[in-house]
DNA sequence: CTAGGACCTCTAGCGGCTAGAGGAGCAAGA
DNA sequence: TCTTGCTCCTCTAGCCGCTAGAGGTCCTAG
């Protein structure tokens, strides 16, 4: 990022929070773990960012938002500041966190239809033929699948 | 729990472990943060479980399974324990739970789609015009809903 | 010139475990 | 009997991705 012709606008890390969407002492915390390159100080100490950082920040938040972890948005970021390179590496860890996503559809689709059917045993009975809690303490009455 | 007519066949915490599903660091963990009553010891300082134990055990192994938070499942372990009580706390729980698990299922089917057009957009391009990048980039080109 | 914000650093905490150190007990074979 | 090797014990620290708080500095508006 940081396009050469791109005006350096110096915000603040309030501004550059509000602007990015991710909080003040989150944007501190992805500087510490190197997600976020040390920004250049003002005379009084202050950080301040310009387009290029910004970008990086939304980058950043959206690949969060979209449930990649911190390794995968790495490697995008990675990606993205080489953009000679082929986007084969891009597009598998794309597609390994949509196939972990497809997975996880799966899992919460199952646990719903044994949530609902837990649900409607237990309609207006008493406890002792509760099937909510019958189910959670009999594993055998269970079709839901282990990871 | 802990039934009186129930035989009292004390097993190990590797048995328990072995039998229940749970970890046995994580039988210890249940018992440290009071999701498990401290069990009897043998004079050798070892922890005995009997089947109500156990059957505690498999409960929130299953719960968890199912995603219940610990507060969730705190609260289903007492009812659980008071089976005098009507139903509808137990159910209120599940219910909620189906709730969140309902919405998750439609956040991670958004995500899917929007993974499934970033990787489309992505098919042996260069990265200059590779897509994941540029929709993590851009968050207008999104249709991603944020939470 | 002062009040109140925004910023700074540093440390500790969250949930829900998991891993490791360092030691004691226990069962079975030589 | 001894020894090997397994399980168990306690305790502390670490994991992720932040978040919260203390205690201080800087900046700006009135």
């Amino acid at each position: 990022m940081r396009t050469v012709s791109e005006p350096r606008s110096d915000v603040s890390i309030g501004e550059a929070a509000r602007v990015s969407g991710v909080k003040v002492p989150t944007i501190r915390y992805y500087e510490q773990i190197g997600l976020l390159p040390a920004p250049p100080r003002t005379e009084g100490n202050r950080r301040t960012y310009d387009a290029g950082d910004i970008a990086r920040l939304t980058f950043i938040r959206h690949a969060r938002d979209l449930g990649f972890e911190m390794d995968g948005i790495r490697t995008l970021l990675a990606l993205q500041a080489d953009p000679t390179q082929s986007c084969a590496a891009a597009d598998s860890v794309a597609r390994a966190h949509l196939a972990e996503v497809e997975q996880r559809i799966a899992a919460l689709t199952a646990l719903k239809a044994e949530l609902e059917r837990m649900i409607e045993g237990c309609r207006h009975g008493r406890l002792a033929e509760c099937k909510v809690i019958e189910v959670l303490a009999d594993h055998g009455k269970c079709t839901h699948d282990h990871h």
